[in-house]
DNA sequence: TAGACTAGCAACCCTTGAGTTGCACGAATC
DNA sequence: GATTCGTGCAACTCAAGGGTTGCTAGTCTA
């Protein structure tokens, strides 16, 4: 089962090799309600910490901090330390390769769709 | 801890309500690679059936029935029966609501970034 | 009408993952 | 130097999710 990607080389040879994997791994972090709040949080502060968030949320510390070892990852966050505590900045670069593969998608679906239409009008 | 999003009310205020749930929805079915396999599977195809899924990936019939009826739930597909067998159709708007949330997470996070490099500047 | 093919439903493993508590260690503060 | 504060690690519980098998029901075809 690990290996769908791979064994659906037939189908995987769009070009995504392990940008697949990437845009997984983007996904995966973003399913979660609680680590979409961690990613909004950190939108809006430049920096925070595990502690800070945790008395935002109704979760525990070391709750936020697994998720935040998640989101990092990912390459969503970038960890810092300061003295004794780590401060965690947000990273928004990977969601570009996200992007791109929801694009990539939608975009050779509408081609698709409009090579579809034209065979139907002739 | 199913109101991780209205909880953090004091956080989630940046104008999405539930067009986080939406998002969230997208999230959680693009995380799976076998559902990402689907769709681009999906997108390739204007049409498709279950069973002729199951042909091409590792996995039982029920198992791409599944998880078909969990990417219709994120809309992200759409069914309609032909004769004694249901095709199964992409229809890609909602990833345009995840690559919102993205976008508007990211931008406002170099909005912070911008505002912070001024900040150091002067 | 009998038989083959398609889909849907239900029950059932088994792994993953979110969350918790408890404890131990480095860094500041007094 | 003792204490507090902030992290990190480990073990554990518990629900959710991916996958399977088995069966039933509908639709086309010979």
């Amino acid at each position: 089962m690990p290996d769908v990607v791979g064994g659906a080389s037939g189908l995987g040879a769009g070009g995504g090799h392990d940008a697949d994997l990437l845009a997984g791994a983007v996904f995966a972090a973003l399913a979660d309600p609680t680590r979409r709040a961690v990613v909004r949080e950190l939108s809006r502060q430049p920096t925070t910490t595990a502690t800070a968030l945790a008395a935002e949320l109704p979760i525990s510390r070391q709750a936020v901090a697994k998720h935040l070892n998640l989101l990092a990852g990912a390459g969503l966050v970038a960890t810092e330390r300061a003295g004794r505590e780590t401060r965690y900045r947000l990273t928004p670069d990977p969601l570009e390769q996200a992007v791109r593969w929801m694009t990539e998608v939608g975009g050779q679906w509408d081609r698709r769709l409009e090579r579809l239409r034209r065979h139907v009008a002739e």
